[in-house]
RNA sequence: GGAGAAGUGCCGGAGUGGUUGAACGGGACUGACUCGAAAUCAGUUUUACGCCUCAACAGUGUAACGGGGGUUCGAAUCCCUCCUUCUCCGCCA
């Protein structure tokens, strides 16, 4: 969440930056400045009314200690209706601080000046593109067709187990996911990032710790019972690793990585890009996550970026890096980059990862925070990046390399699935 | 799931209603001593918000002893509730 402080000294800055992402109700700035303005009068109220009760408490102590009680019930009665003054400023201020609370929640992170205007994908900027699209045979098919032609992945049978959207992978299908979340993991590893093996249920403090709730409510799956949150994505309990914690400089950058499956109820999208693997319930992701110092986070941004190119490349596939404008951008998020891989036989790009530097947005929800050369505490920047999202992946890994006599697989793969083509 | 015990500062650990934001010990940091280090001595050691101030990591106020609520003039200390941990029993990968 943005800080009051900041809104306050950068009024104009602040609607100006949320005009970049077409945000409607910029007149909840004004209104947070003046509820600001009001909880600071209350609290002033409030902290001199209560200092005058901690004092009188404090003479009753005394006076009942000397033995002089007569003297000690009149502060008594004094005491009395200093707190019935007390109580409707302290109502009023737990009110007030409820209500700010729940405007600054609702307002999206400030795009970075670097962040181009606009409203749709469609305003987007290609960055640059990489690997160059394949020739594919005549009678190519999508990905769905060649699932099902070697059984490598059954989306009905998941239909019957759960519902669609979790689909069931099965032999080479089941062991190319497990070689491609292997791989990905050592590639993040060897680059210093130290792996988690997280919950991949979260609790309420959690999710709103990274932003999903109160934005992604109905996004997410929910476990009644337990009020528990199956996350959308590994960024969620990773990040909350550092929750509440004050770290030292030396310590930075802080660098991780963690495969989970990851949930997504997608409700509200439906229409013909749900297709087999383009869009699922159930899906499986390398997560990168880093926690650096303020001034270094858009170097690091342009270093996860790079980071994730490289591994892109090593899987030779066709590829391009958007630079997502205002309107794309997702609520938390300052700047992002997204990467796609085209896919040959449906001939369209599928989006497959989406690195973003969040700022201190998350940071100051999650008050993680690190000591400075002056000691002084100040909020850490936080990013992360898939690397990579698996399905889409895979989709563009069969279509592409798909050939008369079966699927061929890129170099970099052949040792974790332990073959040069899936079949 | 049942029975019992416990949750205090960076760590250990006191404290069962009134100068306790918190004894004592350890750690860490600063200074002195030293050529340097160790030892020793002195000091410092949480966070958030408000007021004051041009500003302050200067002063001052409020809040925080697992979370939330309650009793009381006053609570780390009493009560309720939730969470977590430990022990025993049960169940189980």
């Amino acid at each position: 969440m943005l800080d009051v402080k900041f809104i306050r000294e950068n009024k104009d800055l602040v609607k100006e930056r949320l005009g970049i992402r077409n945000f409607k109700e910029i007149n909840l700035v004004d209104d947070i400045i003046e509820l600001d303005n009001n909880r600071k009068k209350l609290q002033t109220d409030s902290d001199n009314t209560q200092s005058k009760i901690n004092a009188a408490s404090k003479a009753i102590g005394q006076l009942m200690a000397k033995g002089e009680n007569k003297n000690a019930e009149i502060k008594k009665s004094e005491v009395a209706s200093l707190k019935s003054s007390l109580e409707p400023i302290a109502e009023e201020l737990k009110l007030t601080e409820n209500k700010l609370n729940d405007l600054i929640l609702r307002l999206p992170n400030l795009p970075s000046p670097q962040v181009p205007a606009g409203k749709s994908a469609e305003d987007n900027v290609v960055v640059r593109e990489g690997g160059s699209k394949p020739q594919l045979p005549a009678n190519a098919v999508p990905h769905w067709d060649l699932a099902k032609k070697y059984n490598l992945i059954d989306f009905e049978l998941g239909n019957k187990i759960t519902g669609s959207g979790f689909p069931v992978y099965i032999n080479k299908g089941a062991k190319l996911q497990r070689a491609l979340i292997q791989y990905f993991l050592d590639y993040n590893t060897a680059a210093g990032y130290k792996e988690f093996q997280p919950p991949i249920m979260v609790n309420e403090a959690t999710a709103y710790g990274t932003g999903q709730l109160p934005d992604k409510e109905g996004q997410m799956y929910f476990v009644t019972e337990d009020k528990f949150y199956l996350i959308p994505t590994a960024e969620v309990p990773v990040t909350n690793i550092y929750r509440d914690e004050i770290v030292k400089e030396s310590d930075l950058p802080i660098k991780m990585t963690a495969y989970t499956p990851c949930f997504r109820r997608e409700a509200g999208s439906y229409g013909k890009d749900v297709r087999g693997l383009n869009r699922l319930h159930q899906f499986d992701k390398v997560e990168i996550v880093q926690l650096v110092h303020p001034q270094k986070s858009y170097n690091v941004l342009e270093e996860m970026v790079g980071h994730v190119e490289k591994l892109m490349q090593t899987l030779e596939l066709p590829y391009r890096i958007l630079k997502l404008c205002g309107g794309d951008m997702g609520f938390t998020s300052a700047q992002t980059y997204d990467f796609e891989v085209y896919s040959a036989a449906q001939q369209k790009w599928l989006e497959v990862s989406s690195v973003s530097n969040f700022e201190s947005f998350q940071t100051n929800r999650m008050k993680i925070r690190f000591k400075d050369a002056n000691n002084k505490t100040q909020l850490l920047h936080s990013l992360n990046g898939s690397s990579l999202a698996l399905p889409r992946i895979v989709a563009c890994l069969l279509e592409n390399n798909q050939t008369e006599s079966g699927i061929n697989l890129p170099e970099a793969l052949h040792s974790y699935f332990g073959g040069s083509s899936v079949v």
